[in-house]
DNA sequence: ATAACTGTTATATATTATATATAACAGTTA
DNA sequence: TAACTGTTATATATAATATATAACAGTTAT
């Protein structure tokens, strides 16, 4: 099984399971059309209960990357779903800017960040499968 | 007043006040040495709880921003109290990634994630003092 | 000395978010 | 008919957040 999860990360457990769908996604592990593990299915394998699974992909479903059908499942969308929206790049200045303020305040130059980040890209480049 | 918090926002109050109070050191409206306002004076003036600005404060000391004297009150360290280390790098790190991955997936180039800190970056120029 | 101010501690309460536990429902598929 | 979907409902437990009072111990200004 490609997701796993920390139980005694701070992060809640259903939007561990969101970012490592989205990361899926993106690394083309899910593909589109491709279908997740049923709720059940995947509660068992994670250890969790039901309802905890159920809300990451109702999460997934509203951000517009999966769609889920009632019998089929919860299915991967195609890229224009959960394309970048005027909104979202809202969301992600107001994300970012925290950790540029106190980075910089911890004495991180604007260089150095764009390393760790160029680090992150470089990470996921090489997990990258079929470009 | 410099700080201003929003309570509708999904943020708790106790992380505004952290945020905003390490945004007024590195913009220098908050130097070495100078006195925030008492627990109890921030409250009234927030209009909200002591014990949340105390909770606010007490982060920021454990953060090492700054001291908090009995008597004093709380003191804005220098910033060899709170470089980044090992620890913090690596704590920006998780905090950056599923970032850039979910931006990644929506669609944003690297060029496009660099352009958005780019306008922070040049945000925080703009309002620095002295610097 | 007294009053006014510090941060701290203690106790109690309320709300919300997170997670779990069962159970049942309605529809599909084998 | 049996086994599987997601969904809905109800109930409970825990933790995080925020507030409300009250008191304590030490400092500072009057």
């Amino acid at each position: 099984m490609w997701l796993t999860i920390d139980l005694r990360s701070e992060t809640a457990i259903y939007l561990q399971i969101r970012d490592q769908v989205i990361q899926g996604i993106l690394l083309n592990e899910l593909k589109i059309g491709e279908s997740l593990p049923s709720v059940r299915q995947l509660a068992a394998d994670l250890g969790i209960n039901m309802h905890t699974v159920s809300k990451a992909y109702n999460l997934l479903k509203q951000e517009g990357f999966i769609q889920i059908h009632r019998q089929k499942g919860a299915i991967v969308n195609a890229p224009n779903s959960y394309q970048a929206s005027e909104e979202y790049y809202e969301q992600l200045k107001k994300a970012v800017k925290p950790l540029i303020i106190e980075s910089s305040c911890r004495g991180i130059s604007k260089g150095y960040f764009y390393k760790i980040c160029e680090q992150i890209y470089r990470n996921i480049g090489l997990l990258e499968k079929g470009g």
